[in-house]
RNA sequence: GUGGUUGUAGCUCAGUUGGUUAGAGCAUCAGAUUGUGGUUCUGAGGGUCGUCGGUUCGAACCCGAUCUUCCACCCCA
């Protein structure tokens, strides 16, 4: 019996209105992307599955879509393919006989194997963006999708701080382009991070660490401490932390106090040195409205970020960070590159979009696609329109001739909901004159001119 | 994955202890206005009440399952 088709839960369908948006912001991303000197690149949706696992954590491994191999029921090999299944009822567990490829789960770690595989081909330092799907096999919720864009940007083959800067600008610029000017941009490094691990005596429990406390905001600091207790973090290394609590200040107060906390860690005092670095340069250059703060609570869990951390949090929205990042010495060294550092952020598109929706910040122009619309008064007057339209067209003018001689009214409010600025009418009277009358539909007024005048006033 | 929540017209939502033909606003369409939209007036269309099953003389309403939405945990764009 047919019952409604629907699509898999988390994905969605975009109709034209919403695509509009949509590539709206792709294009204002792609375009500061493209002003710092990145370049396209696309990688497969599937990657082999052993590219993946175990490149973010215990927790991401489970996110990930796994792809059924093919044809097993034509298998030669049915009791394996049993106990594997049988196994894999279990426990989580890979079996290449049974699962060989899956989605890509974010666009950095098939940037990493992309470099390696093409590093002959690539010169260094290499500055890549994509903008590509990612899926997640997680459950959704608002502003969570189990397939959603990321627009990553990232350097590999340089050290340089330099590109921590320009990430931060590149951020402060994407973002005020789109019109979202009330952002906080927060920024850690994992070496302070790991500083803090050190100083404390708990240097193996750096991932249970600063998990604990990236939920201070959330639980508080007695949640956080009960969570280190359970973690197995000893009670001589939480009291050490308590001073971390208390941090507040502006963002050179915090990094003062901090580097007498970590006077005893080199690498904790190499992590703040790096972000006073980056800090101070931004300062400098300077950015536009959005907040810039340190914050030594925000830990991503990724665990292949070895510096900087990134995170952008919309403020007065509720929503996840839409932006996040960081510094990977390593990561190609995984697949068997060694010294080549990375850098790279990722934005959140679809979460950008249901901010700036929310917000209401896509400006009416994104929906206007066209220009002008020519009403049809009949065949004479439509291929007549259709030549003027034609002329208009090579002028880079985007407009359409209504396709059939319906009432005006009609054609009218068609110009209307498509929110189209100009509305040109050649009937008789114009054919005859060799003018033609256009018509604001913003201000509601009404020209009678040469088609070159409608052109000069859109220009 | 665990716990909870939601679902009625295209959208936002009413719907009495279970009782004739399930309503409103907005949107859509038609007309008032045959060369003028966005304002106004009149009218019309649109529903297997998420889906399947159960209880009942009778279910939008009660029960079960399932899907979906949203929320918390986990994690994250």
């Amino acid at each position: 019996m047919s019952s409604k088709p629907s699509i898999p839960k988390g994905t969605r369908d975009f109709l034209p209105e919403v695509m509009v948006k949509r590539n709206y912001i792709f294009s204002t991303i792609r375009t500061v992307f493209e002003k710092y000197g990145f370049l396209p690149i696309e990688t497969p949706s599937m990657e082999n599955l052993s590219t993946l696992t175990g490149k973010y954590g215990e927790e991401g491994d489970q996110l990930l879509f796994k792809i059924l191999n093919s044809r097993i029921h034509e298998s030669n090999k049915k009791d394996q393919l049993r106990s594997e299944f049988e196994l894999s009822l279990e426990k989580s567990r890979n079996s290449e006989i049974l699962t060989e490829k899956a989605l890509r789960y974010d666009l950095t770690v098939p940037f990493a194997r992309f470099v390696v595989q093409n590093q002959n081909e690539l010169s260094f330092p290499f500055k890549r963006y994509q903008i590509q799907p990612v899926w997640r096999a997680d459950k959704p919720q608002k502003g969570r999708y189990r397939e959603f864009f990321q627009c990553d940007v990232d350097v590999v083959g340089s050290d340089s701080l330099i590109h921590e800067i320009e990430l931060v600008l590149i951020i402060d610029e994407v973002l005020s382009k789109l019109g979202l000017t009330d952002v906080t941009i927060k920024l850690n490094n994992l070496k302070i991070l790991s500083g803090i691990a050190e100083v404390c005596g708990e240097k193996e429990k750096l991932v249970a660490i600063t998990v604990a406390i990236d939920k201070l905001d959330k639980i508080g600091i007695d949640g956080v401490i009960k969570e280190l207790r359970e973690k197995g973090v000893s009670e001589n290394a939480i009291q050490k932390m308590d001073p971390l609590f208390a941090l507040n200040g502006s963002n050179e107060e915090k990094l003062r106090s901090l580097s007498t906390f970590l006077e005893l860690s080199e690498t904790g005092l190499k992590g703040i040195e790096e972000l006073s670095y980056v800090l101070e340069n931004v300062n400098k250059i300077g950015v536009g409205k959005a907040n810039i703060e340190f914050d030594v609570t925000l830990a991503r869990g990724l665990n292949y970020y070895t510096g900087a951390i990134f995170e952008v949090k919309a403020n007065n929205v509720q929503m996840g960070s839409i932006t996040g990042g960081g510094r990977y010495d390593d990561l190609t060294g995984l697949f068997g590159l060694k010294g080549m550092s990375g850098v790279g952020i990722s934005f959140g598109a679809d979460r950008i979009y249901d901010v700036m929706n929310e917000l209401n910040l896509f400006p009416d122009s994104v929906l206007a696609s066209t220009k002008v619309l020519f009403i049809n008064f009949g065949e004479a007057e439509q291929f007549y329109s259709m030549k003027i339209a034609s002329d208009f067209r090579k002028k880079g003018i985007a407009c359409e001739v209504y396709p059939s001689s319906v009432k005006m009214a009609k054609q009218m409010k068609y110009a209307n909901d498509k929110k189209v600025p100009f509305v040109v009418m050649i009937g008789s009277k114009e054919m005859d004159s060799g003018l033609i009358t256009f018509k604001d539909m913003n201000s509601g007024e009404q020209f009678s001119g040469k088609p070159e005048d409608l052109i000069s006033r859109i220009k």
